[in-house]
DNA sequence: TCACATATGTAATCATCACTTACATTGTCA
DNA sequence: TGACAATGTAAGTGATGATTACATATGTGA
C-alpha cells in the first residue's frame, strides 16, 4: 500500500507495468477473468485509465502477459517442488500433482484464467510453448519414471493420463464439486493412487 | 428463424421465456457465460432489453433454470449411452466417460457454466442435488464394475477418480490444450486405459 | 360487452467501459 | 543544454448494460 501512495506522488509512476499485473491478477481473484475492467485495475493502481495503454495494447494483451508470467511461477514451484527427490521416483509424479492442484487452490481464479482463455489466444505460439515448458516437466518425471525416453508414445500417454487426472480434480475442487458432492477426498491417497494406477497399466 | 419473425409481430411474444434460454444458450457458446447480456439475449429474441426480467428475477436465475435442463440432458444421455450394455462391464464405464467427454465436446460453452458456477450458486440445494444425481450414475457402474454396493467408500473413491480424469481430460479437449501441446489422443485408448487402470488398483 | 387487474412489453435514463486523441511531464543522451 | 523518447493526464467517443417509470394487450367476471 505504502508503494502505491509514494508511487502515485510523483508524475512517472516507476513500474506501472507491473503494478498494473498486479492489480489485474487481484481483480481477477475476487471478480474472475472475464469480469475485470482496465479502467478498475488503473485505479487500483493509482493512474488514469489511459495510463496501461502505453504498456499494453489491448486487455487480450493484459491477459497474456498475465498468464504467461503466471505459468512461470506455475513452472518454478513445480521444479521446486521436485528437486530435493530423486529422479526417476514416484514421489516426484506425486509431488508434481500436489504442486499442481496446490496452486489451483491458491489462485483458483488465474488457474481459471490460464486455461480458460479465449479464442484470441487459441493460436498463440508463445502461450502454448509456455505450456509446453509446463507438461514437458511431466512428461520427463514421467519418462525417468517408465525408464524410457521423454519422446517415447509411452511416456507421453502416461504423463497426458496423469495430467488429466490433476487438472479434472483440480477444477472440482476449486469449482466447490467436492464439497457439493459431500465428499470428503484424501488427496494425499487420491494423488499417490492415481499415479500408481497409471504407472502400472 | 420464422418463429422469431412471427412471434415479433404480436405484442405478446408468446413464449419468451423458452425463447430466451435458447437465445442464452447460444451465446453462451459464442461468447462464454461470463460474457452474454441479458441485453443481448432480448436482441436475439427480438424483444426489449427489460422484458426478460418479467419472466426470471436476475441473470443468476436464468442461469440456474439452464444448467438444471442441461444437467437432465446429461443424466438422460448417460443413462442411454450404457441402456444396453450389461450391468457391471468395463464398457458401462468407458461409455459414461465417453458420453461426457461428447457432451463437452458439443457444448462446451454449457459444459463450463455447469462446473463454472458462481458463488451465488455453490450452495444451491436443487442444482447440486442434480449434481449428484449425474454423479451417481457413475457410482452405480463403478459399484457394479467392482462388485460391492454403491455406498461402499471403494466405490465412491473409484468412481471420483473416473470423474476427475474425464472431467480433466473435456477440459483440456474443449480448451484446445491437445492441439496446443501438438499431441494427438486415441480418445477410446485413453478411456479404456484409465478405466483399467482405476478399476484393478 | 366492458371495465380492470394482470401479464407483458417499451422508452428513457444513467453508469461504466474500452479505447483514442491531444497534450504535459520527466529522464536521458548526444 | 536541448532534442527526443518514454510515460503520464485530461477529456471525450461510441458502445453496452442495468434500472425505472410508463404503456399496452388480454382474459375474466359482472
Amino acid at each position: 500500500m505504502r508503494v502505491l501512495i509514494e508511487a502515485k506522488s510523483r508524475y512517472h509512476h516507476g513500474d506501472l507495468r507491473a503494478q498494473l499485473l498486479s492489480a489485474v491478477q487481484q481483480l481477477i481473484e475476487t471478480k474472475g477473468h472475464a469480469n475485470f475492467s482496465i479502467s478498475e485495475a488503473s485505479r487500483l493502481a493509482g493512474v488514469s485509465s489511459a495510463a496501461p495503454y502505453k504498456h499494453f495494447a489491448d486487455k487480450p494483451a493484459i491477459l497474456k502477459a498475465l498468464v504467461l508470467e503466471c505459468m512461470e511461477r506455475m513452472s518454478a514451484k513445480m521444479l521446486a517442488a521436485i528437486a530435493d527427490l530423486p529422479v526417476g521416483s514416484k514421489e516426484r509424479i506425486d509431488a508434481l500433482g500436489q504442486t499442481y492442484v496446490d496452486f489451483a487452490r491458491e489462485e483458483p481464479g488465474m488457474f481459471r484464467l490460464v486455461f480458460g482463455l479465449t479464442e484470441a489466444h487459441q493460436g498463440d505460439d508463445e502461450l502454448s510453448q509456455a505450456g509446453q515448458q509446463v507438461f514437458g516437466i511431466v512428461i520427463q518425471a514421467t519418462a525417468d519414471c517408465l525408464g524410457v525416453e521423454a519422446s517415447a508414445p509411452e511416456a507421453q500417454e502416461r504423463a497426458y493420463m496423469l495430467w488429466s487426472f490433476v487438472h479434472g480434480h483440480s477444477f472440482l475442487v476449486i469449482d466447490g464439486k467436492v464439497e457439493a458432492q459431500k465428499m470428503s477426498v484424501d488427496e494425499t491417497k487420491l494423488l499417490n493412487g492415481i499415479s500408481t494406477a497409471v504407472l502400472q497399466i
